[in-house]
DNA sequence: ACGGCTGATTTGTATGATAAATTGACGTTG
DNA sequence: CAACGTCAATTTATCATACAAATCAGCCGT
């Protein structure tokens, strides 16, 4: 319960059965009980379960009608890029498979957004840039480099002025942290990109799209076989 | 009221403070009312009030803590990519530059799901994309073509596989709908980009990415640049 | 001057009652 | 016999009220 932080009551609520849907417990076109016998199973009062049905509602998750009862909804009505659905799927389908979707969101976002960047930055926008990736060259351990590494890449998202892909790139982005956090301690080599992400900052600040688009595309394709190298060799330490 | 199809009293309140947060008429920081006499405002009790808060709060727009009260979050933490918060936004803001935006996450999303779906794809899902190919060009009206066309796009999408694809095309698409149907009756040339579907659809059947890649870029390339004439012509006209 | 305590305020939860919507069965009628 | 309208039962939707929990501000004591 720590994990997911759920203070509130309603919170808990809504993790557990967000979770039984997404993991498929509850399955789409499944109506669950009514929401007396529901909150009694919980031991929550129905105030408190309801509160939790109209925010997974809002997540497209399920939908509730009079006399009908409350229903869960086909796959294609969720809202699969809300941040807490991804974070469930996440936690229940730790499978390659779907990591795989998610690192070819980020090989999609990516190079689009250093080319819409290398478009429309301004010189302050290159300049927080230019820090970001200072801080990841004099990173001493893999803990700051992490976060100068996000800085950068936050930093060139803001600088495509385009707010809809900062935040799909923000959704994408923590949901493949819960995978990376596993194989970033063993960053011996965590620098190894360094050079991928100076050709892209120098695209940028020449204004080329093209060549930075080819230069993050390269980045996220070397980190991504660095990640799956990485994923082989504890898989053969856990076999 | 009948727009939105608000039926429910809550949902009201839901796209009423949504609106008025996503606006700007609510900014980030502020608090709102207290429940009671927001509720009391609202003319709803302050159980549907509740309710319509944590709806709010599920999308990320604001933020509740007792004593402190009621907050608009500040946007990054806004659920952008959420159905909602992107139909608000369009109905308040119908400005070229967000329209802007819309296209470029298009532009972004349709040629990596063509060359994906070319990785991908089966045979059945070619036949059905085929077969929405042929509907378009046996198309009458603009209507019908208009629905094939959908089909035609969302079959390529699920071609690919991932179904963060899909999600992020249909809410994108969503959004840009509500502004592409103004000139969509003008649509005297509505079939005048069958032909770039045909060249999408053939690098498809021979699992060409970057060929189906370059295709979709010059459909969804072709098709901004006849939204644009046409809306200019419409400036020009109410001008 | 500082630190802990107390009280006031606001959200969180619980309870019980009533309204509205929708289905399915029943009865009526052509 | 069929078709249609009506009514009752069930479930969610809404309301009103009360109490619990959290938290900030100011007071008080040292």
């Amino acid at each position: 319960m720590r994990a997911g932080n759920a203070r509130s009551l309603h919170s808990h609520v809504v993790r557990e059965l967000g979770t039984r849907i997404v993991v498929g417990d509850l399955q789409p076109g499944d109506v669950l009980p009514r929401e007396e016998t529901l909150a009694e199973t919980m031991e929550v009062s129905r105030t408190a379960l309801r509160e939790a049905l109209k925010v997974l509602s809002a997540k497209g998750l399920i939908e509730a009608r009079p006399k009908i009862g409350t229903r869960v909804r086909p796959m294609d009505a969720w809202n699969l890029l809300d941040a807490d659905v991804l974070s469930w799927r996440c936690e229940s389908m730790p499978t390659d498979d779907f990591v795989d979707k998610l690192v070819e969101m980020r090989e999609i976002i990516e190079p689009a957004a250093a080319a819409s960047a290398a478009k429309r930055r301004s010189d302050a926008q290159l300049a927080a840039m230019q820090d970001a990736y200072d801080r990841m060259a004099a990173a001493p351990d893999p803990d700051t480099w992490a976060e100068a590494d996000l800085a950068f890449h936050q930093t060139m998202l803001k600088a495509t002025g385009n707010e809809l892909m900062i935040s799909l790139f923000s959704v994408v982005e923590s949901a493949l942290r819960t995978f990376f956090v596993l194989s970033a301690n063993n960053a011996s080599n965590f620098a190894y990109s360094l050079p991928h992400h100076l050709v892209v900052l120098e695209a940028i600040r020449e204004q080329q799209p093209e060549a930075a688009r080819k230069a993050m595309h390269d980045t996220v394709a070397d980190s991504y076989a660095n990640l799956r190298s990485a994923r082989t060799a504890s898989d053969k330490k856990s076999a």
